[in-house]
DNA sequence: TGACAATGACTGACCAGTCAGTCATATAAC
DNA sequence: GTTATATGACTGACTGGTCAGTCATTGTCA
């Protein structure tokens, strides 16, 4: 196999004429070609270049993305990306910071006062199922094992804003649940990996194995909650 | 006829202390270039680029990797390595299966007649953290979550080698395990991902974010098990 | 000596990053 | 309201460097 092919699979809008971009259209709700501010304009351009880098880092990885192509799908010249971001690794790590924080928000479960600890870990895992595991967001959790070891800077930022605050998360509700008698391995407390591990598994085998066998992820989740906190009532 | 070679009067041989084992008697009175027979000595030159290239694939990834570091490394020309591969990516996926090989040789875990399923489980795990967690190999692992969805081939044969065989294998403990009522959980052998989730995990971990916070693998496992197959007795 | 192994300078493709120039928009002047 | 000027977002051809892969030459073994 050669050099992968410049991707043209990706609708890279046509470059569009100076003349006609007066009347380019905007995402306007009314106005289909509503001509936005320039800081409006400038903003799109940037989410444009995010949304394009993040597709091609995902399907290439650091090295093998060319800048060149992330322009073309962005629907934009090379030069504009060098008025967004700094050069080709910082963009590639502010990138990743702004994909993961908004992630890390959903992060923490709200524990309702009323309900079980099994409901709100069940409520974590689906939550990480949906908003994860099922979307492109499980690309990025790849991505950075992928390239953590060479971007220390992405590496250190997910583990604190990310990594460490999950297991804390994780580890309080362990913590509640053994209280509570809901959870009997007292160890758990002191490796709450073990309970996110089957959650990261299914990221990974997601992109990796699913074509050979697909994995029911909500299901083994299931049953590596029943393994925890025991047979569930309902069967 | 002075050698135009600038800083290698003799076939540098860096970091290879490996195999070295059955020449080290005779390294001394032989000179270091023994006069093996040419197949001999061309056996060893792949073997040395194979090692370089590990160390420089895991380093720096696919893309990243420069032949002509791999060569310096193995104390080869360039050239040398299209006398033993096809290319760089034929080189990385045989490199991949060269590596995986033996590794898969180690993980049918032979059940004792005698012991209990946890021991055998106990045993896989051991020689998991002794066998790939702490040495190159869970680089290599990581190797192949980063690179695998740009080789598919190599993802396939590290599914069939690998994975399958291994979770058989996992799927057989688990079953028996439950047959003789070690393991509760009957849900386990349809997922036996679960069982080694925690040991992927560490892999990652490991090579992520140790230096943020090192995890105790052994410690980890043995709560796990604890988990599966309930406390242990002896405390 | 003949056959084969090894070398490393070389080539050509490729690509990150640059910058002089363009033009739509914003502002000022009338 | 209309015209003139200023701004800066955007462009894309270009540069300089890098690196996979080649091959004529040199070295070595049988």
């Amino acid at each position: 196999m050669s050099k992968t092919r410049p991707s043209t699979e990706a609708p890279a809008k046509p470059a569009r004429s100076r003349r006609v971009a007066g009347r380019a259209a905007s995402a306007k709700t009314l106005e289909p070609r509503a001509p936005a501010s320039r800081a409006e304009r400038s903003a799109e351009r940037r989410q444009a270049i995010i949304e394009a880098a993040l597709d091609e880092f995902i399907a290439r990885g650091f090295a093998a993305t060319r800048l060149d192509d992330i322009a073309r799908r962005a629907g934009v010249a090379k030069g504009t990306i060098y008025l967004h971001f700094k050069d080709k690794e910082s963009m590639f790590e502010e990138l990743v910071r702004t994909v993961i924080v908004p992630l890390v928000g959903r992060i923490h479960a709200p524990p309702q006062p009323g309900g079980t600890v099994r409901d709100a870990v069940e409520g974590v895992a689906r939550m990480f199922i949906q908003e994860i595991a099922s979307t492109r967001r499980g690309d990025i959790v790849r991505l950075i094992v992928a390239e953590g070891p060479r971007f220390p800077a992405i590496a250190d930022f997910y583990y604190r804003e990310v990594v460490s605050k999950g297991l804390a998360g994780m580890r309080a509700l362990i913590e509640l649940g053994i209280a509570r008698g809901e959870i009997k391995e007292k160890g758990l407390a002191r490796f709450p990996q073990i309970v996110v591990a089957p959650a990261l598994i299914a990221v990974i085998w997601q992109s990796l194995f699913n074509k050979h066998a697909p994995l029911d992820a909500v299901e083994m989740l299931r049953v590596h909650l029943d393994l925890i906190f025991g047979e569930r009532r309902t069967a």
